[in-house]
DNA sequence: TTGCCTATAATCCATTTGGATAAGACGGTA
DNA sequence: TACCGTCTTATCCAAATGGATTATAGGCAA
């Protein structure tokens, strides 16, 4: 089976450029070009599931929406999706805000332009996200330069079981706060929607609110997720 | 003139296996081998000038003083010599310390034990620190996962509203984000729950989504509340 | 065995939400 | 002036949600 890819760029001849290398290998195909990232999330819409691209080569500095936003809601609502970051820039606050955002690689387009589809083909065989020397090694100075640092989060041992939640509850309630609704949280734990229902209101009671976002918000504020 | 190299392992056969790779290239020269730290700083204190390593690779597990704290010292002492960290090993916290304490590249030995010779050859033309696909993959984890924070530095920031919202909709974002329903936001912003709504389903409209569980889910999970 | 908790499922009903659409007021800009 | 974007309000309708209640089955403990 071919492997879908999305091009994502404001220059039509960078697209065209990046389709051509890509086509010279059979294994791919392109089935989605966009020119900037609202372009693209609107094109997600509507394309049918088996063009599903299983990654998107997004550029970072697009017109009405860029690279950034455009990850951030993309890798939320197709989580499947690899996003990688090419591009020509290679600015910190970039490279962080977009890994941030959710990017799975992230390759300068001088330095890899020659060989996407062979960095793209490795990607596929290991499942390792793609990233430039020339990022890997600002990374490194980030992390010298004390300007990324490591958080240390050590789990307090005592509340396994915020709330009193059941383990159940607990399962549908990560699922719940993945906006879910009470069909795909059935579908997804083989239950009728109706015990789906049931179970999240059985967590309202507990967690003493009366609605989803009032949920949500409790539980990121508790960090219960 | 030849590029002096120091191996630093405390197995016999990586250290020269290490070594046959490096001779087989006749730019290296191997002018100091060690067994761990300790081993490695004291006959860095002897070594003639001349035979200084321009490149220094280290193991990290290893007996009286590991590659942390060798680097750590090292790199201050000699600050001219690039450590690279050549470990199986690849625990986020001994890739985190191990930058820090001033690594300038790091290999995952199965990754690139065959071609060691070829990635610091590369190392030392265009001056960028090596690093395993592998290691910067955990790299991206670690800031995907929030382990990581980057250090907001005094950057004037020029505050781009995220995804375009304008600064009504953000005002009414952060009230949806307190699970709040269209009468209470209207409520508190003296306005119609109509108009509450109408700026909600714009806010989702820019979001690409199409629930309050959704949003908040998005907002948080990027954090633009 | 009896009782309690949990998970499962369903039904009824009122409220809330999401989606589409229209339209007026206001400020800034071409 | 004419146009555009933002904020404001409204209405209609369909879908989802919240609340209350009932019921069955399995596991576990007193």
């Amino acid at each position: 089976m071919p492997v879908n890819i999305a091009i994502v760029d404001d220059k039509a001849s960078n697209r065209s450029i990046i389709k051509d290398k890509l086509l010279r290998h059979t294994i791919f195909e392109v089935s989605l070009t966009a020119e900037n990232g609202k372009d693209f999330l609107d094109k997600m819409k509507i394309l049918p599931l088996d063009k599903l691209p299983s990654v998107v080569l997004m550029d970072l500095e697009m017109p009405e929406m860029d690279g950034v936003d455009a990850v951030a809601a993309g890798s939320y609502l197709y989580p499947t999706v690899k996003f990688v970051m090419l591009t020509i820039f290679d600015d910190e606050e970039k490279i962080f805000k977009a890994i941030k955002a959710g990017a799975f690689g992230y390759l300068l387009k001088d330095e890899s332009a020659e060989n996407i589809a062979e960095v793209l083909i490795q990607m596929h065989e290991n499942g390792v996200g793609p990233i430039s020397p020339g990022i890997a090694h600002k990374i490194l100075q980030l992390v010298q330069n004390n300007t990324i640092s490591l958080i240390q989060k050590h789990i307090p041992e005592k509340d396994k079981t915020p709330f009193n939640l059941t383990e159940r509850e607990q399962e549908i309630l990560k699922l719940l706060v993945h906006g879910m609704q009470y069909k795909e949280i059935g579908n997804q734990l083989q239950i009728s929607p109706n015990t789906a229902k049931k179970h999240v209101l059985n967590i309202y009671a507990k967690l003493h609110v009366n609605s989803k976002a009032q949920a949500l918000a409790l539980a990121y504020e508790k960090g219960l997720i």
